[in-house]
DNA sequence: TTATAAACGAGACGGTACGTCGTGTCTTGTA
DNA sequence: TACAAGACACGACGTACCGTCTCGTTTATAA
């Protein structure tokens, strides 16, 4: 007895034994939609599905978890962090934390990255995405801080990944506390800081 | 059928008109637990009832959200977090974040504080709960900078609270990225970009 | 984040540590609704929770599987099928089978009992259910046999529970045929065929 | 991602524009063998066409429902039941029984036709479907008690049809409710029933 | 000798229902 | 009046099949 007599007009169908590009544009933008209106705690694949007019066992097919859900719905968005290279260190790592603060700021990739934290805080496989991405963060923006070493700007004693680490932590501090309205003059003093130190005179 | 012929015996019953402490004791016992051995994406409020041998609205009664009984479990716990005063600023905070990181490493601090930031990400009560403590954290933190500041030792256009919030953002992304285990010589490379900073010469 | 800001307000509530008549009420009605209205093909019990207004786990609390609920469901109805004692076994027999009948065609009780049928060949605990409730039919029907055998209209080395059988095989086969419509003529001839034999002359 | 890459040879391909017998075949005796493996409640296409290493199409292609492929393997393998004409209707009767009961006992015809009988609650084509058949079975079976009018050894004015429903509808009862193991005395009891009749008299 | 047409395997698709878990609320009986 | 207990309505979970679809392949038959 067929439980289905559906419209079966203006379905997105299977496109044979192969993954539908079609489904998994919906599914992605309406997981985007999802989590901005609903917020991560009601973010669910329930909700997903019904809004990309999906079927759930489609996203649990090309999907593990939750958690890859909105890494790829991530990944999908994130082209605007900006690695700036002026020939100056003071003004690329300025750059380059405005325009993080700013692209979490605007549209939703903050939230979607609050969420992908705090997911990956519960699941071992968020986590592990979470923090390999991290690592190739790390890596990119280190790039700005080899640069200022090649120009003799930086000490070679200084390693580049672990200023990166600094700055993209405050970054983090900032996005999970919920304060990322941050005046120019702020980021300036937080690189002045990373740059000359903070101390009256070097030790050295 | 009877719902409780329960021993009468060994129950943590009322007792009158005002909160059993020792009921209180229970649940923030059983909540740390059960957020150790299950992890955050199993905590449930079941599970700590039943732990607990508690009822779950006496739980509700007492804490709002899940993210107030966490707050809570980690309140009951974190006395160890120093703000070491040597008289040399490089010591201070190279203790400090040592100090830190050793403590979410050690014992349950650590889970439970990913936890609260976890939580935070979607329950407003515990996003205002987290900033409130952040904040008071920096304040506190910011101490050591100002004693330095006493002592000459750091300049005095430096903002205390934000050389607080560099290196206890650090410390957040260890703690979020699973990356605790910290060799000296990473903290005290830290320590020194901030104190010295990474220019070959002060600019200024 | 809590999920539900349900209305409150008109909700079935539980009444403590006990079973809610009122819910086991609801739910029978309504399972014996969407069984009538659906059929079993699709009967759900995601449909009988929806119509009754109940929580699935409500359900699955007191009747483990599908087939204990129609079981209950039937139970709750079967009042009517009569063992009559006119003091003359053709008469008793022949309104034995109309009543069966009838209280199978009108109503629900038919379909009901199809169901369960057609579910025990499925379900194993279903099939002991079934088989117990047979038995004890047997039992019961086979008391107008033992009657006429005091009465001496029905021979002693009669096994009355094997003619109760046999009846109601028939019943059941007239059920699951879907003709359930019969005449008071075939009835009669059917008790004919049981009290005086087949054979044109008795073997003896 | 090419969706056939397979081997080519092993596999059981199109013959071109006409069904595939040996497609069927194995359609057929994966069908069987699931139903006698995982019972009826575990009876799904998708496990059938799995294990024919068939496509599901192909199985909708040929057979509407589920319960046509259930038709279909009980009708590939029922040859056996007898309608033995030992010129004498008792012997006759009880072998008939004896027969049926054996078929459905040993092998999967029982299981199969078990099946058919619950699905047929359910599925209005295959209620039709069995309605058929139990009637062809009727006619075919009643054949015995004409055989024994013609030998005046029953009385002409006996529905033969409805001799030969008591006697099926007998062996119903005891195959749906698992109780197929018979002695040969009770069949011999049941046959004398029907022969001579439960009363001490006949009263005509 | 091609083309065509149909059947084949595979498996993705939108769905429905499953049975389980946790939520936060409610009520009962006990202390 | 606080407590342990646990039932309640609700909703999401992740899985199993449903019946439909399109793919790319294969091959007998028609042109």
């Amino acid at each position: 007895m067929p439980p289905t007599k559906a419209p079966a007009a203006k379905r997105r169908a299977s496109i044979g034994s192969q993954r539908n590009p079609a489904s998994a544009e919906a599914i992605l933008a309406a997981a985007e939609a999802v989590l901005i209106e609903n917020g991560l705690g009601n973010f669910s694949i329930e909700a997903v599905a019904k809004r990309a007019k999906a079927g759930k066992p489609t996203i649990y097919r090309w999907w593990p978890s939750k958690a890859a859900l909105l890494l790829d719905v991530y990944h999908h968005q994130k082209h605007m962090i900006p690695h700036p290279d002026n020939g100056e260190i003071r003004t690329d790592l300025a750059e380059f934390i405005t325009g993080l603060l700013a692209f979490w700021k605007e549209g939703s990739g903050g939230a979607v990255f609050r969420s992908i934290i705090a997911e990956a805080q519960n699941d071992t496989a968020a986590s592990k995405a979470l923090s390999d991405y991290a690592a190739e963060r790390r890596r990119a923006s280190g790039q700005m801080i080899r640069n200022a070493q090649i120009r003799s700007e930086v000490r070679l004693d200084i390693d580049p990944e672990l200023v990166a680490e600094m700055l993209s932590s405050f970054a983090w501090n900032r996005l999970l506390t919920d304060r990322l309205e941050t005046s120019p003059e702020e980021i300036q003093s937080l690189v002045d800081m990373v740059t000359s130190g903070i101390c009256v005179s070097r030790p050295d």
